[in-house]
DNA sequence: TTGACAACCGAAACCGGTTTTGGTAGCAAA
DNA sequence: TTTGCTACCAAAACCGGTTTCGGTTGTCAA
């Protein structure tokens, strides 16, 4: 119950001690100028009296405001929903940390996301920015640039260079699920991806196909299909990568969603997933653990990037040259229940599931 | 390509036209005391020179930030996501419409929540709080209650009075979706609540129970199941249901999720969900719309609950009664393709699952 | 002509800090 | 004793706005 409606100023202890309030706030800053007995007195009243600087007039002075902007273009969220909140958490865990605050505001969408930006700017509410889900040729990169207005981005973009940006190493992570399928003693890996249209999806086909020539497998065309994310699609595919005369024993998917849906295909068709056929993901959703068996998946913390794209804008803001700051990350294979050695060869996998399906006359579904 | 590093200032503005810098200032906050001649003067060369006032500055003198901050505590947000980010949406949006900004900041734990709350006001970071996820004899509330900070809340609490808060009205939703199936022409109305440790849990099964009185239905306890919430209860849970001798024609969930499992229970048993049984849900996921047939189920909108909370927290910053500002919201019944009038009577159904059971000697699952 | 009043606007105070400037006391060296 | 530092701190300027105060001008009635 200390004080009621009133702040402490620094006036108040400054009256308090009979000093000046110079002299107050350089003791507190640890200035040279002030003696030790002085400082502690002052810094003892001040702690008595409950004194917290303002942050606001403090700012006034300051060339900073010591807080950093992220404008959510709204049309973005109904698919960004999950990724997004751990993604401002690692945001604003890195911020404060650094003794920074966080500003979020939203916009009708990308195009407008600019007028928001134009705005906290003018008013001198943020001293950099986060930019989020970059397109290619985003106009809010290209406003930002040319203001030169401190910024990081999570996201590559179409315009190289000049701007600070964290992506995860897309064909890295593909070539990874590759080495790691192989190590496991898988000869024949599928690649379930996702529509050519999205850059990742392109990205991680690429890493798939240099995995498999790094390991001495030839790619099979026919081991490879691109479809619409998304749980049905993901089990079609995958039934029919399954049929195959020569079937994967490994089903590599370019989402999480994806390869639950492969599961169930493996189940339909009386397989064990992690024995029969090793299934891996990408995302790490959440929902992943509960599965069965839990999803091998690539995960890619969002909540980690966050921190990072926060970090990398205090640090333009600090002067570093956004170039050196660019940073691909490198998504990690959480391993869970659906990956493991092939039990069967190719043949013998084909084998089990004519058996199955002829035993068991039913469709899948 | 305006100005480069330093901003406009009023002062520049006030040199440029020979005026005070005070004159400038009523001239643009529509003091009566300026010409029309000189205000238009100032005006046009403010917006030449493309002044734009320093919120720090101004701030400074006001008493106010104009600034609403909320914390997340982190532990949560394992299961908020979803809902986390769309009320985050409702909240910046409805804030930047009143001029207002959204100060985001997390702590480790509900307890350490308090911690930062301190900091942020001693600091005059900002004029008012959103409590989201409240907890029975929750500390921030104590907290803010005692400090008398403006707050508002995302959630009743066991602590009755004394501030704002919204949520939503679980009894009348579930009163409601009884009436919805009665007026569909439903008699045997089935209940698949969650565990009944949860607040919301109780007060919708309230709801029912009341429901089926006003409609003049005798409530049976045989339809009445609490389960876990989570898809692969739901199924078993319905089974169970629709199992019985004299099975319900409508199962009203108490979340998406135990709706989802459900309509799985149907499909297994060869009905058709919207007709043979009618399965109304509760959260209005988005995935809900992507099921087959869509879910009907009741919508919370977290957009609107977080618009609603920001609302709640500026009109208390505006010294308004927070008792006054309390609200019960009404959850929607979003109609889709997953409810409707019943095709058969419970004879009927049982009959039809019973053939359905020996024709194919299949088991659930 | 004078006085009263309104309209308009310059000057200054103020918000609560930080930083610069400048002055005084104490002490050692000259 | 005077000079020259150094250590310390009071005073003032400053950040960029808002708001108050007070003075000048113009108009109109007395």
């Amino acid at each position: 119950m200390p004080d009621k409606r009133r702040h402490v100023t620094i006036e108040d202890v400054a009256r308090h001690l009979g000093v000046a309030k110079g002299t107050v706030s350089r003791a507190l800053n640890g200035y040279p100028d002030v003696s030790p007995a002085t400082r502690k007195r002052i810094s003892d009243t001040a702690e008595k009296l409950g004194y917290r600087p303002s942050s606001i007039a403090r700012k006034l002075k300051a060339k900073r405001v010591d807080a950093i902007g992220i404008v959510l273009p709204m049309a973005d969220n109904l698919i960004a929903d999950h990724f997004l909140s751990e993604f401002l958490d690692g945001v604003s865990h890195a911020l404060d940390q650094r003794g920074q605050d966080l500003l979020v505001s939203t916009a009708p969408s990308v195009e407008a996301t600019v007028g928001v930006y134009e705005r906290l700017i003018a008013e001198r509410k943020i001293d950099g920015l986060i930019v989020t889900r970059t397109r290619t040729d985003d106009p809010r990169i290209t406003y930002l640039r040319e203001r030169s207005f401190p910024f990081a981005t999570h996201g590559q973009c179409g315009l190289p260079g000049g701007f600070a940006y964290f992506d995860i190493d897309n064909e890295r992570a593909m070539l990874d699920a590759v080495a790691h399928a192989v190590s496991l003693g898988h000869k024949r890996i599928a690649y379930v991806g996702g529509p050519a249209a999205f850059n990742f999806s392109r990205l991680r086909l690429l890493g798939y196909r240099r995995g498999l020539r790094e390991a001495g497998l030839s790619p099979s065309e026919e081991l490879v299909i691109e479809l619409p994310l998304g749980e049905e699609f993901g089990q079609a595919g995958a039934l029919e990568l399954l049929r195959l005369a020569e079937p994967p024993t490994a089903l590599i998917c370019v989402s999480d969603g994806l390869a639950i849906g492969a599961m169930r295909a493996a189940r339909v068709l009386g397989l064990e997933v992690g024995r029969d056929v090793s299934v891996i993901g990408y995302d790490g959703v959440p929902v992943g653990a509960y599965v069965d068996p839990p999803l091998t998946s690539f995960s890619q913390s969002m909540r980690a990037a966050g921190a990072k794209v926060a970090g990398m804008v205090i640090d333009v803001i600090d002067g570093v040259d956004p170039d050196s700051l660019s940073h691909m990350g490198r998504a990690v294979l959480v391993r869970r229940g659906s990956d493991g050695p092939p039990a069967l060869t190719p043949a013998e996998l084909a084998e089990k599931i004519r058996a199955f399906d002829t035993e068991d006359g039913r469709q899948a579904r």
